[in-house]
DNA sequence: TGTCGCGAACACATTGTTTC
DNA sequence: GAAACAATGTGTTCGCGACA
């Protein structure tokens, strides 16, 4: 098949003319016009790969931001509050909030090498047809912020890998209000209103927690 | 046993209002 | 004018029953 593809694809007939036939050239990579409507095996194969990577890549999304019915605690989907009534739910903890860069990195690559391979084609630089790191603005960080955006995109409570923890840090270095707003609209961090109701339940278990203690030490005559 | 559809519950984002 | 708080709309999650 591989030896197919490529013999239509790069067959000279394939190719429509610039001049001759301007609407079968622009088919190149279409996303929307009709498979049926291009002569074409260029433009056509072309348009027809451009929307299978694009459901896949919107069925890869999906996948990633929705909530697995069972199984571990998931760090992606944790909550700032809860009352109780819904079961299963995991509340924010402080070690949810501890995290690098690289190792999202890392979890991504391993999640979904597919979508990692997508977001290295739009944001990686290449040098001879390689992929080259630069020392500035490094890819694989815009990667991770881009992907973590889709998933908030995709859903609203799948914020836990890097939005919940933005939120955090923003609030922590006193940013304006209008920049957490700007952040979230963006999809790269929780809404102020999370952010605090996350730092309040953190604040509460931590107090909980030192009251427990001393009670414990004033009960062994400490 | 797994999937689908539905309604209720819930957590969240957004926007408006109050307080300092 | 900015921050804090409250109200409200939105859309995901959950639980359940029906069905294959």
């Amino acid at each position: 098949m591989a030896d197919v593809i490529e013999l239509f694809y790069n067959h000279h007939k394939s190719r429509p003319s610039k001049k001759k036939a301007p609407d079968q050239f622009a088919a190149a990579f279409s996303p929307t016009k009709p498979l049926h409507e291009i002569r074409y095996a260029r433009p056509c194969l072309s348009g027809w790969a451009t929307r299978l990577v694009g459901d896949h890549a919107y069925f890869r999304v999906g996948k990633m931001a929705r909530k697995k019915r069972a199984g571990e605690r998931s760090r992606r989907h944790i909550r700032a509050t809860k009352n109780g009534r819904a079961k299963n739910t995991n509340v924010v903890e402080w070690e949810d909030v501890e995290f690098t860069m690289e190792d999202l990195a890392n979890l991504y690559k391993e999640e979904d090498e597919f979508l990692w391979y997508f977001t290295e084609c739009c944001a990686a630089p290449r040098k001879k047809g390689k992929v080259v790191v630069k020392k500035t603005r490094p890819h694989p960080v815009i990667q991770v912020g881009a992907i973590s955006s889709f998933i908030t995109s995709r859903n609203q409570y799948a914020s836990g890998d890097l939005g919940l923890p933005l939120g955090i840090w923003l609030f922590a270095c006193q940013a304006h209000v209008d920049v957490e707003r700007v952040f979230c609209r963006f999809g790269y961090s929780v809404s102020d209103s999370t952010a605090r109701a996350a730092l309040n339940t953190l604040t509460d278990a931590s107090l909980n927690d030192l009251k427990k203690q001393v009670r414990d030490a004033i009960d062994r005559g400490e």
